[in-house]
DNA sequence: CGGCATCCGTGCCGATACTG
DNA sequence: CAGTATCGGCACGGATGCCG
């Protein structure tokens, strides 16, 4: 996505949720607190391993979420929103009136 | 954009408002109220006119935004909020205030 | 279990030109 | 003035397979 223009605060927020998946999966954690990535896939039906991956270190580069990994084999990991990205929830919710009419 | 899946009022609206210019378009609109096809052209510096006038048929297409043209010559154009579109702008707002920080 | 690498289709968007 | 037509690049996203 190119670069966009401007002073334009909202395309900052909009580009940051922009992303096939990347509304439900901060939905998800809004939710459910802390995820597993097992746990994700499974609340996102349709969506693929390698998407679920890719948007997420996209949300982890723009703070919206934390990635916790503990160094066990199997590796376990776990995904929760950082204070920045809980503040994502008046837009998340008024996205969602808007929507649900 | 194949489809999403869901049951998701976001993405619902996400899709909508997504598109490198409707943001910024509705916005626009919301201040001024009522704007002429090269008012905002000349409002959306970096928008060509291609992309407005795609953007608008999408924007119009949804329900968001009206069209009124009178059938002079030479054509004037002239674009408005519907009351669908006037809704959005608790969403907006908060898109504001998340992306300005 | 939780990824990344690769291949590839589709659609977004930019540049340019033409029209009523 | 307010668009549409056409072309073409490039990023997004799907499918599949390999790895620590």
């Amino acid at each position: 996505m190119a670069k966009a223009i401007e002073n334009c605060p909202i395309d900052q927020t909009l580009q940051q949720i922009a992303g096939k998946w990347k509304g439900p999966i901060i939905m998800t954690l809004l939710e459910h607190g802390q995820c597993r990535f097992n746990e994700l896939e499974k609340r996102l039906p349709g969506c693929s391993r390698r998407m679920l991956a890719l948007q997420l270190n996209d949300l982890v580069k723009a703070g919206i979420v934390a990635k916790e990994v503990t160094a066990t084999v199997p590796v376990r990991t776990s995904y929760s929103l950082t204070p920045r990205g809980r503040q994502l929830r008046p837009v998340i919710e008024e996205m969602q009136k808007w929507g649900s009419v």
